[in-house]
DNA sequence: AGTTTAATTTTACGCGCGTAAACTTCTTCC
DNA sequence: GGAAGAAGTTTACGCGCGTAAAATTAAACT
């Protein structure tokens, strides 16, 4: 039998007629449960799908959605979207992934080619400091958007993310109450949207403590992480004067550059009577237990935050793409107690 | 001013005939530069783009390519992804990034979807062993495809990778070269697809350099290879018979998991005198150059293998769509020396 | 059985653009 | 300056499907 070209032929071949179909392939609840067994049994027969570009072309809302990371090459971001793409099948749409890689340009192309998708909503963890916020603002405007991981104020319908705040204060509690207190080591010119507010809540964390307050700022720029770790790991190293033997990265992929240096020194890390220096961190990257020795992180609630976001996103957009009020969950750290502090 | 709505008004505005714009946008130098000219200076003020669902649902060939790979939380896969990414759109082309995140119907839908895209062209980096050869094949025969990172005999118009075996020619030669010669570590039933490979040029090496081989293969499914590595190390540490200090792995994430055992069991590798245990892998993972001690590895040439795989679908496309006779590229690996063996 | 209500069919139009054909205008070059 | 050829314009149709309105049929209920 020849292959179905078109809904009009598919009507033909089963005797359902076109808007019928129409009906059906965009809500098969949607026909009766008679109607929607014959076609499954034509469907079965003639392996017949729709076009999507004239699907898409005609409807005023898609069941596209977009997926967009400020660096899929990051693991953290790879995995994160993994489980967000994962739910947004589940939840009967068509995620489109796309990476900014760290670059302003390359996230405002994204923007606009998803706003010629037409989608039903965006998910968005923008690359923060270095976004166009008015672009953000304007591509906002015009699809619902939900942001996730990275917040900016008022920009998107909702935020759905970490609890920075948590990180930083369960690591804080932990380091120094079983040792010394830590000194805060950390990009000068964070890529990573979320530094700052470590940073911030660090000093705030300390400052409750009654203790002082350390920040140690490195060089560096973009997005390789453990290598700008271990170089600046290497300088701290070398200089020796940390003025404490705990350290408390700004994110997991400076710990695993600063572990590196470490061990180039031959610092012993851990809490043993033997070693010299204490290493924690955050976000429990999925590589972080096989770090040598495994590292004391305080995790992200990968789960949680993943359908939360999209959960947020499908109210959104069964709201009609506007929530009354912006709101921002955030998801509380656990602390993960390995060796390395 | 008002927004374009469509072509029909942008060529009212701008002065110039709707089919010329077509042609323009479909190929701007398809037309003379003193009407691209002024195509353009009213494209500066009207910020009109054609809605990508029409030329796509009309025109025969879009300009859409997939990009399909194995599992992309896994970083290697995540980097060529990137550089691949980052060349289709210098060429022209709207890539769409997909992983299969290792399941075989996941990789099943993605044909479909593509297929449905109707693509200019397709670069595939199959699950392999995993993979539904039919539906391979059936997806090749419609779809201009390359093959990359992972072959299967016959299936797309070419393939472009690294060379396995010279992978493991060059860390059997420099390992045996300087001490003793390496046990394979791999695992039984390998998610990844070139480690059958690797194990068939280890055992040829071996013989070659008149040594007796011997393969270590340790369970565990699926991709989590650095949790598997780490248990399988933990196993062979414990039991100790290994018949030589020196392993060869059969990927790096496997040797990161390997080393974490050797950590926790307090093994030194290394080459130094008081080391106990050389450890050499392949691949040259992003993060190898950061664990403890910096793993000693033989690269892929990652921009050698993007960037054929994307001009090898170049030429595919402008040969429309197939090749005389399917075509082979290999890529050999460059050692990388670094402290772990 | 007759009525209400829901589902389906018929008919018809529109979406935004690709593209073909016939015609007109502009270049270019001797 | 005239002819050939390239490029642009006009006109018209088609792509595959969404969707609205009116007419028809089927299901559900008293």
């Amino acid at each position: 039998m020849s292959r179905i070209r078109n809904m009009e032929e598919f009507a033909a071949v089963s005797g359902i007629s076109r808007p019928t179909l129409s009906k059906y392939f965009n809500d098969p609840g949607s026909v009766r449960a008679s109607t929607r067994e014959r076609i499954e049994a034509a469907l079965a027969q003639h392996d017949y799908r729709p076009n999507i570009f004239a699907i898409n072309q005609n409807r005023r809302l898609t069941k596209n959605v977009g997926i967009v990371v400020p660096y899929l090459a990051d693991p953290f971001f790879a995995e994160i979207a993994r489980r967000i793409e994962a739910r947004c099948v589940a939840a009967g749409f068509s995620p489109s992934l796309f990476s900014a890689y760290g670059e302003r340009d390359l996230e405002i192309d994204i923007l606009d080619t998803l706003r010629s998708l037409k989608p039903a909503g965006v998910l968005l963890a923008p690359l923060g400091r270095v976004s166009d916020r008015a672009a953000l603002e304007r591509f906002c405007e015009d699809v619902p958007t939900v942001l996730f991981d990275s917040n900016v104020e008022g920009v998107g319908e909702a935020f759905v993310g970490s609890d920075n705040y948590s990180f930083v204060e369960q690591t804080v509690d932990y380091l120094s109450r079983s040792g010394e207190p830590p000194v805060f080591f950390e990009m000068k010119y964070p890529a990573n949207p979320n530094a700052n507010k470590r940073r911030i809540a660090y000093l705030d964390k300390m400052a409750q403590l009654g203790l002082t307050p350390r920040v140690e700022q490195i060089e560096g720029k973009g997005w390789a992480f453990e290598e700008i770790g271990r170089a600046g790991g290497l300088a701290l190293l070398e200089r020796g004067d940390l003025g404490s033997d705990t350290i408390l990265c700004s994110n997991d992929r400076l710990a695993i550059g600063l572990l590196s240096a470490c061990f180039e020194k031959g610092v012993k890390v851990g809490r043993g009577p033997d070693c010299a220096l204490r290493v924690a961190s955050m976000d429990d990257h999925p590589f972080a237990r096989f770090t040598c020795p495994p590292l004391t992180t305080s995790a992200h609630d990968y789960d949680a935050v993943a359908r939360g976001a999209t959960d947020t996103l499908t109210q959104l957009i069964e709201a009609g793409g506007q929530f009354e009020t912006r709101t921002e969950t955030l998801h509380p750290a656990r602390l993960v107690m390995r060796d390395s502090a």
